[in-house]
DNA sequence: TGACTCATGTCAGCATACTGACATACCTTG
DNA sequence: CAAGGTATGTCAGTATGCTGACATGAGTCA
């Protein structure tokens, strides 16, 4: 498998680093029998309590319907809670459980071991300038009429 | 939805551009009838003539099952052509037909478009500099034991 | 040579995410 | 106030990818 072209193409190099951190985050997940959509949505509402449905959703990347069937599976598991009525409109805000909070606790450190091995041998600066390019990534495929 | 620490975590980062990518490239391939998976495998081919179902798995970031049904499809439909019998070993070497290639060609376009619209506003050293740091990356996550 | 290991192709079953659709609540705008 | 538009939560069905398992062929080594 010598590379030919792959290797200049930024889009295949920006998803062979995603699949390789995919992999690497289900590898020490799997152990504590949680998905990566599972975890990330108790890290984004452990850092945003409150968040809906919808807004987990977005932030997690997956559509709507699928974040509401994984949020039934954690309220059936004490992980999370969603208040029986709506405070407003049709917007349920979830907040962590104690028990979930515990969960994400000790996924919590196995993934940052991830993200901070994936970094290994990166400067400071570097990471800086990573940031920055994948930031400028989204910005122009977010407004692709812009370019036209 | 504003950032507390999410945005400064390089794999939520990632994870966010290449969701991106994924959902634009997803876009200017529906109408073509492709999906990301089997735009992908054909791209590979066509660089690579001969590849193997396994080899176009791990080209492709996903299982040689998963590949495996792919290639059928693509085979039932005409677009890539297979040996009935493996040369040597078990390999079966693969190949685009002419249809395979046509089709390709019509797509080829979108997805490159696509990737520039990405790297707008990126100079050809930020564009470089980002490949490094993605490479760099994987390859940190291929060796997790030397970390230790 | 024979046993062992490994990679491959393939079948089957399962899991996860997606699209389509609907009712509901809010928020404009005439 | 009525009407249209938008966003949300949710149910269903579908699709795509994964894990588990098995047989086959090639290379290795005692």
């Amino acid at each position: 498998m010598s590379q030919v072209e792959l290797d200049t193409s930024v889009g295949y190099l920006l998803k062979m680093a995603s699949s390789s951190l995919h992999g690497a985050m289900e590898a020490v997940l799997r152990p504590l029998g949680m998905t990566i959509t599972h975890y990330s949505c108790l890290e984004l509402l452990s850092q945003r309590p409150g968040l809906s449905n919808s807004e987990l959703a977005r932030g997690t990347f997956v559509t709507r319907q699928s974040m509401n069937v994984l949020l039934q599976a954690l309220e059936r598991d004490g992980l999370v809670a969603r208040p029986e009525r709506a405070p407003s409109g049709r917007v349920l805000p979830t907040t962590l459980t104690p028990k979930g909070r515990r969960q994400l606790a000790t996924a919590s450190g196995a993934v940052r071991a991830v993200e901070d091995a994936m970094l290994t041998g990166m400067s400071a600066a570097d990471q800086e300038q990573l940031r920055r390019l994948l930031r400028s990534c989204v910005a122009a495929l977010k407004a692709p009429a812009d370019t036209l």
